[in-house]
DNA sequence: ATTTGTGCAAATCGTTTGCATCTGA
DNA sequence: TCAGATGCAAACGATTTGCACAAAT
């Protein structure tokens, strides 16, 4: 059993200790909060999340941590990369634990995204960058919606 | 001169007349407020509006009309497919004039979006939709940062 | 006359911030 | 110890809504 005094999770030492690792070396210091985050975050394959969404999560798991909190964590994993920010319509920021290079299904009545397969969508005959810039990354949402 | 009461603009009855028509013909009725919008987003060539913008314009312009009928009128020209609502990420919403097929620039600290030269980007590969969905549209946007 | 649109102000939603308190190194 | 993190509640900006009034057909 680990040190954490809430959480009705289970965390290995080790998962623990990776994770530890994994904040440290971006920066950031491995506190209770942060940890638990992470463990919900990364430990489930990808995942598509908003900050209500997880912070309803962290609750029912029993991890104490606030709405700001959550927020704050979510932002400094992705400017640490260790998440990356999707933008799909502008009322609902999502962040995506898969940080390859990938696009994204958006679904639209469900306001749900989906990784694209990997290896499928290419993208070609993309113009230079105006003067002076350059490319930072492209994005590629295919909107779905339900047939008929 | 029309029969506006305060648009310092000049709406010639022969364009009056076409806008009319075009919101008729989307199911709008021609109000004063939605023809001096309508006016004002596409006289201009293609365009890129916040509402808060294009309520700044109309302002300037003499055109008395509220933040809440800019917003409402956007949102039905846009469910007419006389414009078409694009997703940055910046919390903010921006509305294009150009409903054709194409794609974006986002200019990331600039928080603008310019579209991307005719004929340019193409995607291969696209993935099929899952059972029962279909794809609504591709949106490929093009993340620009100044260089260094 | 009836339906539809408009303005205003208040309400809502997602997100951020200020500040006192706590915690990890 | 003490910089850095957290929680809370209040502040915020963009957008929406409710309702009385005005305008279009």
């Amino acid at each position: 059993m680990s040190l954490n005094n809430g959480p009705t999770q289970n965390i290995s030492d080790s998962e623990t200790n990776s994770l530890s690792d994994r904040l440290r070396n971006s920066g950031l210091r491995p506190t209770r909060q942060r940890l638990s985050l992470a463990h919900l975050l990364f430990s489930q394959g990808n995942r598509h999340v908003s900050a209500e969404a997880l912070h309803d999560e962290a609750v029912v798991a029993g991890i104490p941590v606030s709405l700001a909190t959550v927020y704050n964590t979510l932002h400094q994993f992705n400017e640490a990369g260790l998440l990356r920010a999707v933008a799909v319509e502008s009322s609902k920021t999502y962040f995506d634990t898969n940080t390859s290079d990938h696009h994204h299904f958006f679904i639209e009545n469900e306001n749900c995204i989906v990784d694209v397969p990997a290896s499928h969508i290419t993208v070609t005959d993309l113009p230079s960058a105006p003067d002076g810039m350059e490319i930072a990354r492209v994005d590629v949402i295919v909107r779905l919606r339900q047939k008929d």
